[in-house]
DNA sequence: ACAATAAGTCAGAAAAATATGACTATTAAA
DNA sequence: TTTAATAGTCATATTTTTCTGACTTATTGT
């Protein structure tokens, strides 16, 4: 170990944070496409110009992390998976039409 | 020249440009400071921890031009520059306090 | 006159985010 | 039975963002 990095948590600005997670690759489009339907992550490859495995597989896994989208198994054949807004999530819907609406 | 880089601008989303300019290094404590008072570069540098003069500046010139910030030459003595809120600037706090509420 | 402060710029280094291609495991279709 | 699709992971590149230190120009304080 060389030097010890800082990472004691510099959260001056609450809003901080949250904007960092939601502004990364991909992010906001999961956002719009997960209020028409499920995702899948197959077929956001697809819908998401520009897009790549590695990204999509972050992005979804970091906003499920913090309780944004959950990963339900659908049991019916062919079994597979969906990414869903959860509550906390669509609480989040409001700001990205605000920030639509501006810009 | 080997590649050209496809710069078409993928803009899917219409939020996604503006989250990402608002959510870079230092942005979100700009907008906060500024509702404080009047933002000047020697004094930002001390109170925003872990900043330092480079990003600081491209952050200013980022958000004025985008016109969220203006930048205002102060003609009295001692004679200063002040980098304040546009009223577009302005429009922006209800989105940070609304992130700010969840998180 | 000399040092200090303000408000930066610039080039290059380091760190973080994103991309690529190879690979895996399970299921389903031909 | 071989092939294709889904839903990824992993290691390694490449790109973007951020940091560092040296330098600048104008003004002000001692």
């Amino acid at each position: 170990m060389t030097i010890k990095k800082e990472n004691i948590d510099n959260e001056t600005c609450p809003a901080q944070g949250l904007l960092k997670l939601l502004s990364g690759k991909c992010k906001p489009e999961l956002f719009r496409l997960a209020l028409e339907a499920p995702l899948r992550f197959s077929s956001l490859l697809r819908q998401i110009e520009g897009s790549n495995k590695q990204t999509l597989s972050v992005a979804l896994r970091e906003l499920e992390e913090v309780g944004l989208l959950e990963k339900v198994v659908i049991q019916q054949k062919p079994l597979h998976i969906e990414h869903r807004l959860t509550e906390k999530g669509n609480s989040l819907i409001p700001v990205f039409k605000q920030l639509e609406s501006l810009g």
